[in-house]
DNA sequence: ATAAACCTTGGAGTTTAATCCAAGGTCAAG
DNA sequence: CTTGACCTTGGATTAAACTCCAAGGTTTAT
């Protein structure tokens, strides 16, 4: 069991961050001891783990609050709505991850080839090294126009 | 050559939000009409579309404003320097590809085993799917502490 | 030549995600 | 039984990233 400073340190936020996360209903420790102090075990430590995680990879809170409700609502959901969910969060979870990878190629491509000496640029410009890019997560209207994918409310 | 309104509904953005980034050095559009309409070309409009895709797997517009920033100072920083600063923002995105690898395996894995059916939730919930978990960009500070890159401006 | 639809600026307002503060209660150590 | 580090609440403040507004200038079309 962690009070709300030992849980915190432990991820090194602070404790104010998880009063927000619970007001916010992101979190709330599993128990209070009697004088009213939060009390959090090992799955509200793995839970938080997940949110920082998920806010890491750049979800806000309301997203995150959505994959948590898979869990919150296991036993009310039919499973099949609980699926469209997640498959949901999967196609934007695969839509970063695409981006990220080209990212990850052309800052790979920038660092060998253009800045191996100490002072032979080429094309010393992660713009010039994206420029033979392919993929989108935006919308580009002209090109590709599908109806606007979920902007939450 | 783009009046901000064109440019701003090709990427299905505000007019605004253009005249945000160029009042913080991200995107100011290459030249003026006579009567002061600002003119975006297609270099603005590719420098946008990287703002948009970094922005979207999660990089805050301070540290995109790093990023570009190698394009900018590219004839006067030694390119020791650049390669700093470019293998810096790399480990950031593989850290990133990481945690949303593990993150896309979770859900699928979700999405598979446990909601085929209409009624059969054997492990519905994504903390027990990603509970088999290993890595981390959080620092978890028992583990491994590194730095967070505080920008402020 | 006048409306409609665009643009300009500066400044105010909003949302998200914290972070801080004040007034007070709790707990272990001396 | 007091000191100091911790905790409680509610409310105010901050920072980032927009988003909107007012007052007016520009463009295009009738």
């Amino acid at each position: 069991m962690y009070r709300i400073g030992e849980l915190a340190a432990l991820y090194d936020i602070k404790a104010d961050t998880l009063r927000f996360y619970e007001k916010h209903g992101l979190l709330s420790p599993s128990s209070r001891s009697d004088s009213g102090y939060r009390l959090y075990n090992q799955d509200d430590s793995e839970r938080l783990k997940f949110i920082l995680r998920a806010k890491a990879v750049g979800f806000s809170l309301n997203d995150i609050a959505d994959l948590l409700s898979i869990e919150v609502d296991k036993s009310n959901r039919a499973c099949a709505e609980v699926k469209g969910l997640v498959d949901t969060k999967l196609e934007q979870v695969e839509a970063k991850l695409a981006e990220l990878q080209h990212f990850a190629t052309s800052l790979k491509s920038l660092s060998n080839t253009c800045c191996g000496g100490p002072d032979s640029a080429e094309h010393c410009s992660i713009l010039e090294a994206l420029e033979s890019s392919d993929q989108h997560i935006i919308a580009k209207k002209e090109q590709h126009h599908f109806s606007h994918s979920g902007h939450k409310d």
